[in-house]
DNA sequence: GCTATTTTCAAACGATTGTTTTAAACAGGC
DNA sequence: GCCTGTTTAAAACAATCGTTTGAAAATAGC
């Protein structure tokens, strides 16, 4: 039971308070109380804070990067073998679905969703790095197939606009208990039909 | 020439070092020091550092909204006259076309073009809720408009494509300095070219 | 030119931060 | 049993934070 089970539990506590409240906003001991464990032991486990961080993203994101990597990849064979471009939308399911399976698949992956929607605008830095550098790669691979999907199109504009959406999509992921900016809207939408208007409207953005 | 010299120089230096690292990670005595002025300043001028934010907010935020609440009191005006439907675009630019304004007739907004959009996704609360709290009455005012546009879309519809919009938007006046995250984009696009490219994006997301 | 007010200045305050330290408790191998 | 390496515990570390203090300097009113 010793083995690993703080090391779980400061993972999972501070995945949970570093999406609420921020990286730099949430102390240690914050996390350690809550936690039920001791301050030190975040050092111990993991050396420094960032390391935390850095654990907190890998848990998820290489798993998930990993699945769209594969397949963005199985389209692109794909269209190497027929030679048709890919449509918008089926390059654009590439990227979004695998967020949607690990949604559902782990529970406490909601909390997850919220700092990963902030890692792109966040003042900091140090967050910010941690978390281009593991999606950079992705994001490259999904521009490129991007612009087969839009060959008539310039890539500097198919990467604006994918620009764009991922304004839209990280802002999405945000949202949440932070209250409506918006009166007309519903929190208590599920997420798959979010993430369904969301993909409709980038879709509708990117194409023609 | 000492009335509030020392006032401007601390709003100045703020809004640029809030923008670039954001609110809780800048000191005031990184401000104080870069502002050539003493640290107690900010205290005396402004009571304390949430007040410094919200004077910040204040300067450009307000007459900002102005511009766009009459713009869009304007097409409102024309709509209950005419009895048809204003075109997205137009609406939509009610809100943009205030902000190219701003930028072009002050050539320090740059900052606080950044500082806006890390406001709406700000880790923190407190510039959350104090820069919400300035442009909500704004945002409803569109989203009214933008139902008439769409009177065939349920408000809900509306809302939740507006909600998207405003994440494309925000992240698009973030990006600056912090290095390009995608390979194809060139970050010495002016920005009216820019703006462009994101109306065209939105309009085709929002519409139909 | 004096007074009264505003503004600046250096220094310190108390609180909180991430990190380190030192010792104690625990585990399993032999 | 003892020993070795791992994990926890409480305390202290040095640094930084926003804020306050009290006196000096500058300014304005008359």
């Amino acid at each position: 039971m010793a083995q690993s089970d703080t090391k779980t539990k400061i993972i999972k506590t501070a995945e949970e308070l570093f999406a609420i409240a921020g990286f730099h906003h949430t102390s240690l001991r914050t996390i350690t109380a809550k936690a039920g464990v001791n301050l030190a032991a975040v050092n111990y486990h993991f050396g420094c804070k960032e390391a935390l961080l850095e654990a907190i993203l890998d848990r998820h994101l290489l798993p998930l990067n990993e699945s769209r990597r594969r397949r963005l990849q199985a389209v692109a064979d794909e269209v190497d073998g027929s030679g048709r471009p890919p449509a918008v939308e089926e390059v654009l399911r590439c990227f979004t679905e695998p967020t949607l399976a690990l949604l559902h698949g782990d529970q406490a992956a909601g909390y997850f969703r919220m700092l990963v929607g902030r890692s792109l605008s966040d003042p900091d830095q140090t967050v910010r790095q941690h978390f281009l550098g593991r999606i950079r790669g992705v994001l490259e691979q999904l521009l490129d197939l991007l612009c087969r999907a839009l060959p008539h199109c310039p890539r500097e504009s198919v990467a604006w606009r994918l620009h764009f959406a991922l304004g839209a999509m990280s802002h999405t992921l945000i949202f949440q208990e932070q209250g409506p900016l918006l009166g007309g809207l519903d929190k208590s939408t599920p997420l798959d039909e979010v993430i369904e208007m969301l993909t409709d409207f980038i879709v509708k953005g990117l194409d023609r």
